[in-house]
DNA sequence: TTATAATTCGAACGAACGTTCGAATAAGCA
DNA sequence: TGCTTATTCGAACGTTCGTTCGAATTATAA
């Protein structure tokens, strides 16, 4: 018999094996504390060791799941991307009405904000810290989410014949549902209905009160 | 003659001492560069020797100025604060009519937020950076803000009779002009008045066409 | 010039960082 | 039961972190 020969072991095949593994299992519950814990103190601010224990798992223990702390990030933003694409799509399909179709867009947005705070408020937040590769392919997740938005603003234009910035509506509409992680307090403010109709009236009448050709004066 | 004794040094007595002196210029310019390398890398993401390389001082030589790097992100809070609120007073000193009241403030909040978008990035991005003693100051001052512009929406709300969330609509207005640093581009934008026209006339519209007691409808 | 104060810096401190390694354990199947 | 693979972990790695110290340098005023 040979003495013993070490055979360099085949580390880290897995990263995305059978779906609802054992593997796929606990990742997703790491990922879950791990997304509690960059909302708290930031994806530079949160440590290995911070993120290792909330998840109760050792720090070495951690790569076995991926590969860097940077990729952690990355697992979180695309499953979290990913997931409001999926309902949107899911939600618009039946409706046609091109106001409906955008209070569709606020309220499912409005609704996987709050419900999902805190991966959103990473979301958000953290969109720079990813390098190259990683970032470029949340970039074009997130374009891609601006695309559809866009397109139902542009469908409402068409329809009511209107005359504004689509891009101007798109952006403050976003700037508008994305600050609400900043104040949002179930205590006093309404439920996420009654908010998504309220922010989708002030972009609606916002936008309709100049119909094409016109200019309001102000004075 | 008695032998050398060490007098220990009385340090770091001044953090701002007259108006202007050399030592408030040095400061000045180490938080100018400061301000642009948290922007770019985040408050924790920002290393001391990053700073220092940025300023062009030593790493030791920083510390004359400021205690800590936390002090440091606090001075650049704190003054760019302050120096937003001075100028919408200002502004705001002879103008009575309501509407013109928000439409100063808007186009104030978007000037200083365009000109000077690295330290206003900092002020909303890195909010919660700060701790307690530091943190608490910050945020007397950002509620002071959002006071001033939820009372120039409550008195356009009565001068008009009008029936919405004053709440929700400071909200969104600060949504609104917040989120443009993640998207103004001045080669596809248009200039500061005219965005703040707009971003105004959504607003006001959009809080305007529901009078008192009445609901619109949307079917 | 000389004495004093203001400013700057090289070198180092201990602590915390992200990551790796090989051994230890648990799970799954024969 | 044993054998194999999947999972977990303690300990350590080299680096970088924020901060400090005392000495060196520069400005100020006499």
């Amino acid at each position: 018999m040979a003495s013993a020969v070490k055979i360099p072991r085949p580390r880290r095949i897995p990263v995305q094996v059978a779906n609802g593994s054992r593997f796929d299992r606990r990742l997703a519950e790491i990922l879950e504390h791990a997304t509690e814990v960059f909302c708290e103190k930031g994806y530079a601010g949160a440590s290995m060791r911070d993120l290792s224990r909330s998840s109760g798992m050792s720090l070495a223990g951690m790569y076995y799941y991926f590969e860097s702390k940077e990729r952690l990030l990355y697992l979180i933003q695309k499953h979290t991307f990913t997931t409001i694409v999926e309902r949107l799509r899911e939600r618009l399909e039946g409706v046609s009405h091109p106001e409906h179709r955008i209070r569709v867009f606020i309220l499912n947005h409005l609704q996987y904000f709050l419900t999902n705070q805190k991966a959103m408020k990473v979301l958000s937040h953290e969109d720079d810290a990813l390098k190259n590769g990683f970032g470029a392919e949340i970039a074009t997740m997130k374009r891609e989410y601006y695309r559809i938005c866009r397109q139902l603003m542009d469908e409402f234009k068409q329809a009511r014949n209107l005359d504004f910035s689509s891009r101007m509506a798109v952006l403050s509409l976003f700037g508008m549902m994305n600050w609400i992680y900043t104040w949002y307090n179930p205590r006093v403010d309404a439920d996420v209905a009654e908010l998504a109709r309220q922010m989708g009236d002030i972009l609606l009448d916002g936008i309709c009160s100049r119909p094409k050709g016109k200019r309001k004066s102000h004075n």
